[in-house]
DNA sequence: TTGTAAGCGTTATCAA
DNA sequence: TTGATAACGCTTACAA
């Protein structure tokens, strides 16, 4: 392994020339500065990693904390953390949690089981010395990750922090309810039944907002009976969608792909059709939603965004002297992707 | 920060000594050894990362050279290295080349391409110790990713290392090949159509063999005209579909689970089915091969496995002092998922 | 503009 | 069984 020494060697000047030449600094020649740079390219040297970190403050190493890896929306954020860090010159390390490959569901509300995990991956990360810790959850909600007085730069995303003190980049779930239903309203649709997710669940209760609330600006009666609620599941769409039908909705939204399939499972058994006898929306733009026939019209996630977007705030509250980049939540806005499942009927109701 | 000089004063003695017992060497006497341990988990110490690194030879850290993320294969296999890794106390640390989100498909055969990332990322891990690489690819085929002379234990899965001195882990394919013919043939079928990848790919290619080799166990006649290649995307099914379907075939062994999707887009406009006009193979045991309806029948690719099993021999060849270990091409098979695309059929051809 | 030398927190060597 | 002490490769005062 070359060492800085052996090019200062080469160079015949001194390792703090060489070491100030590296880090930028202005108080060297310009034709050392050439000499000592032309050797580092042809030797290919490159500084040792711990020896650096053992001496510097800024390591430039971001640290995230990923909940699971298998979660389907793990990888796109995480790329597009990589991808930004890449441009800004930042390292990013990766912890894995497998958070679902350890224990499935069953640790959601099991405070000890997430510590148990994430505070060895902290201290970890803490002995990394990284700039700046990021958590990616697998699904929304709100996360006690980091204590009150943390003292590392953090965030959340894809979900909440409980503690205000961390910025969270969240996707607009409130909007996203809102536009879906906008758009089938757009569509002439006045009847519009909603299988939503889990009651309880964060995302379930911000798209409800957001359906009540296109609903209210086209003066359309809100009917409780059109909200069913299922699991996440393609089975539960099935089920619900046997209630919404009978109701005599035009059109369906579903808060999830997998619950869209299922709806489409019902149709096809009973002889019916999405985007002829029934209209159905989606959200995720999951691979399915393009597999399903007729092609499933759905609320697409920007996750590759979303992780560009958050290294971005991270990295900018890092630079930024002062703490500029204030605490808060960021909403990305999801978008609409058309494809056949949804039918243009007429005015009247 | 706590070191381990406070350490020692604490507890009355040198470091060398606290050093020693962290790092299990038996020259201390129990009680010291008691005394310090306690005092250690009292304050929570934590060794310096970098400090250790500058002095260690072994960091007891893994890389993973990952082309891409977003690759369905890869978070798995990723998932199953680093179990594997924490199981057997490694830390692992991954880059993330990002092949596909930098160049699409267009790397492919760009040696040039792929270096202009693989050696800054190599040299990375090397900058950081790392006791072991391994190059986990996106897709199967012949690699030249480390020179001949590397000198960091490294190995490749999910592909073959062009050079002979790395193991590499790959999926059986000759096997999958002819596990899926055999089952058909076992369901009765002797007319059996084949969508292949495209030509030169190594998957395509193996497969081809083991369909072959199952028919001629059966002695059943090789058709060639019966072996038609897509290119592993859905459309290409649907068009190879047509040119099967009035060849007269009862069978189609689809080698990815797209191009299934691809027949079932054929078969729904003619009015067929899967697993009633025709039986429909698949591979790899995609999301999708359960949506499919009816539910495609598939070979599995046990990813996690192959994440485990490629750790698990780096991590022994890694203990083992002597190379033990030989280098060598590791096959994992895969495993059929019977689902309803399959019909079983009369023995009277 | 450059060089000297003192650290950083460990581990490794060797003497006690 | 322990403890001095010399590395490890770098950054950073401070001196030249």
């Amino acid at each position: 392994m070359i060492t800085i020494k052996q090019i200062a060697r080469m160079c015949g000047v001194s390792s703090a020339t060489v070491s100030n030449i590296l880090n930028g600094k202005r108080n060297v020649s310009e034709s050392t500065k050439l000499r000592v740079l032309e050797v580092v390219n042809q030797t290919g040297y490159q500084p040792n990693y711990f020896a650096q970190g053992i001496r510097k403050r800024k390591t430039n190493v971001i640290g995230i904390l990923a909940e699971d890896l298998n979660q389907f929306s793990s990888p796109p954020i995480i790329e597009g953390i990589m991808a930004c860090c890449e441009d800004m010159n930042y390292r990013t390390i990766l912890i894995n949690m497998r958070l679902y490959d350890r224990w499935r569901n069953t640790w959601y509300d099991d405070d000890k089981k997430l510590k148990s995990v994430l505070n060895p991956a902290i201290k970890e990360l803490r002995s990394i010395k990284v700039d700046g810790m990021m958590y990616v959850a697998g699904h929304g909600r709100v996360i006690n990750c980091f204590p009150d007085d943390f003292d590392v730069p953090a965030m959340v995303v894809y979900a909440y922090s409980k503690s205000p003190k961390f910025t969270s980049i969240v996707i607009d779930d409130e909007k996203g309810g809102y536009d879906v239903t906008r758009y089938l309203i757009s569509m002439g649709h006045r009847k519009i039944g909603v299988i939503a997710g889990i009651a309880g669940n964060l995302h379930t209760q911000k798209r409800c907002e957001g359906y009540q609330r296109a609903l209210f600006e086209d003066q359309i009666l809100y009917n409780p009976d059109w909200i069913r609620y299922g699991d996440w599941e393609r089975e539960s769409g099935y089920q619900q969608a046997d209630k919404l039908v009978n109701e005599g909705v035009t059109a369906i939204f579903c808060m999830n792909d997998n619950m869209a399939a299922g709806v489409y499972d019902y149709l096809e058994e009973h002889n019916m059709k999405a985007g002829e006898d029934i209209s159905v929306v989606g959200y995720d733009n999951k691979e399915i939603s393009q597999y399903l026939k007729p092609g499933l019209t759905t609320n697409g996630i920007p996750l590759v965004g979303i992780g560009r977007k958050s290294a971005e705030i991270m990295i900018d509250s890092l630079t930024q002297d002062s703490d500029n980049a204030k605490q808060k939540i960021v909403k990305a806005p999801c978008r609409l992707i058309e494809r056949n499942s949804v039918k243009k009927i007429g005015q009247n109701r």
